[in-house]
DNA sequence: TTGTAAGCGTTATCAG
DNA sequence: CTGATAACGCTTACAA
């Protein structure tokens, strides 16, 4: 049988549904009296709000959808996890969608959020393809993207980010301090903003040591942990190969490390390491992994309350919220070992 | 503005409404032309079905549940990652609820799902409390759960689980028959369906070894990569600390690993690991760990299907879905350590 | 082949 | 204080 609903209440208690509405959502409008046996009576019965078609009327959904490439990119999944926190203190579920970076996926994956009528919509998948874009656009719901930047960024898209270029330069410039020469950076496909960011900062750094930015030196890579670890022949056939590496993300850095443990690599004495991320189990590896943290917390939290802060206010300007990393020194970078 | 409805379109056409409806799913009962026009102009106008309104009126909504204790615990976001992707291909959306094992958010979310209407719920979150039960049984709708079996449960509630007692019995036999005599369990508090199967094939495995089953040699700890750590100077300390540990799951296993290492014992020499999940990244740390790997993929998939076929069939009778576990052996058992 | 009308479960307006 | 009534956007008999 179907659920109760708020007529089965009113002929239960011989008041109007409007009356048993009213007295649900605790107006003043009912005498105290009836409203509290309205209230027992909804409870005794198991009755249980039908969210659709109140959001039908009420013009709102208390839903967001959050699409990512893949859940189990463990900064990801810690992304959503503060995300799906804030989401909840504020009332409000979420719909996860993953796209495998599969471009008719992403697009599926909002034409779905958009038929759901979402209340907004939190991208964490990075690469930004023109077409999904232009889907995306077409929604008209605030959009708010994590660690991406819209090159055609309309009035309606913003972003929360960490601070891309500053994490890719402290991770180098921490290298250079301890000596190294020949830094290698493992590459995203350069359609990622965030990647362009951290190679950015990366040259920077080298600039700011005095050491030649070498094209020789980057190396693209898929992101995920095998990817890090088929980099290191590459790097290791180079004419110089470099005494240390600033991966894109932890991730790549992780393969990497046990790579070049098992090719026989003393570390970080061989090779320095340095990750971006700081999933929970960077320090975990071995040698435990030194790497740019980004506030994932914090980001979960700034995405969704910027969510609901376009959501009220459509028409007042917003910023980009741009985020702080934090280098984490643990052992893979070599602390001590070129003294 | 709001989006345009099936009565925008009917004007623009100069059709009723629901001829726009029939058009649009494509019903035989309109003509070929009119047809046409019709869902071109849908396309023009940027049309998308609002799922609420239909859902209203279908009975469905073309949506499951997934609570889960957290979605950044490795294995949990492996299991969700493939029911998203199973729930997806079916055209089904996902709605996430993280309860952090929160008694009061794994209710709240429960009745969240309720008043959203959810055709079904996927709960991975291991220890279904009693209060939690009850709320779980008034939803009408099925409910698969993951890993865990529930003592009242009822006609409506099934599960799919690895075979956490075969599990359990594998990675302590391997232990066993490695030579270990004093193996240790890391468990998890005990009202854990799962724990207690895992326990079961520690102690038969035992048993079957000819070794005593020592409640000593079993300790309690949260799951979590933190408290396998905090949990070895508990081991350290007994009289006769074991040489082999079996633990609850790979996060554990890996804070004890790690916690050895710092401790300065030789791994696997000194003590010999073995985990349980089979995390991405169990075989990155070090040594790599020797685990029972648990078919999250095919879990996931199961329990969506499990979860669709339920709601078709609302009177069938199913079977609970037990699926064998795999050892995986890797360096952290001490392969070739004891020859 | 198309239009009219009812209904899904709410909230909200407007009389009483 | 309470009850009709309309409306949200859709599907689906039932009529024409």
């Amino acid at each position: 049988m179907s659920p109760v609903s708020i007529k089965d209440i009113a002929q239960a208690a011989g008041v109007s549904h409007s009356t048993v509405s009213r007295a649900l959502s605790d107006s003043p409008l009912v005498k105290a009296e009836t409203k509290a046996r309205i209230q027992r009576l909804a409870h005794e019965m198991g009755y249980s709000p039908d969210a659709r078609a109140r959001s039908l009327v009420m013009g709102q959904t208390r839903t967001v959808g959050v699409v990512v490439t893949s859940i189990a990119d463990p900064f990801i999944a810690s992304v959503v996890q503060a995300i799906e926190s804030a989401a909840h203190d504020q009332g409000y579920a979420v719909i996860l969608c993953s796209s495998n970076s599969a471009p008719e996926r992403e697009i599926a994956a909002v034409e779905m959020l958009q038929s759901k009528r979402v209340d907004g919509v939190i991208v964490a998948s990075s690469r930004i393809g023109a077409l999904y874009q232009e889907h995306l656009e077409r929604l008209s719901v605030p959009i708010v993207l994590i660690n991406s930047h819209s090159k055609y960024s309309e009035h309606y898209t913003y972003a929360v980010s960490v601070d891309n270029r500053q994490g890719g330069y402290l991770a180098t410039a921490h290298l250079a301090q301890l000596g190294h020469r020949r830094i290698a950076y493992v590459a995203r496909p350069s359609d990622h903003s965030s990647n362009l960011e951290r190679q950015e900062g990366y040259r920077q750094a080298l600039t700011g040591a005095g050491l030649p930015y070498a094209p020789s030196l980057v190396t693209p890579c898929s992101g995920r942990v095998e990817s890090g670890a088929q980099v290191l022949p590459q790097l290791l056939a180079l004419p110089e190969p470099p005494s240390a590496v600033f991966c894109y993300n932890d991730l790549t850095a992780i393969g990497l490390l046990h790579a070049a443990r098992e090719a026989g690599l003393t570390l970080p004495g061989d090779l320095a390491v340095v990750g971006f991320d700081d999933i929970p189990l960077a320090s975990y590896v071995c040698p435990p992994l030194t790497t740019v943290a980004q506030p994932h917390g914090e980001m979960g939290r700034q995405a969704v309350q910027m969510t609901l802060a376009l959501k009220q206010a459509r028409d007042e300007q917003f910023s980009n919220i741009v985020l702080a990393g934090q280098l984490i020194i643990r052992e893979s970078s070599g602390v001590g070992s070129r003294e």
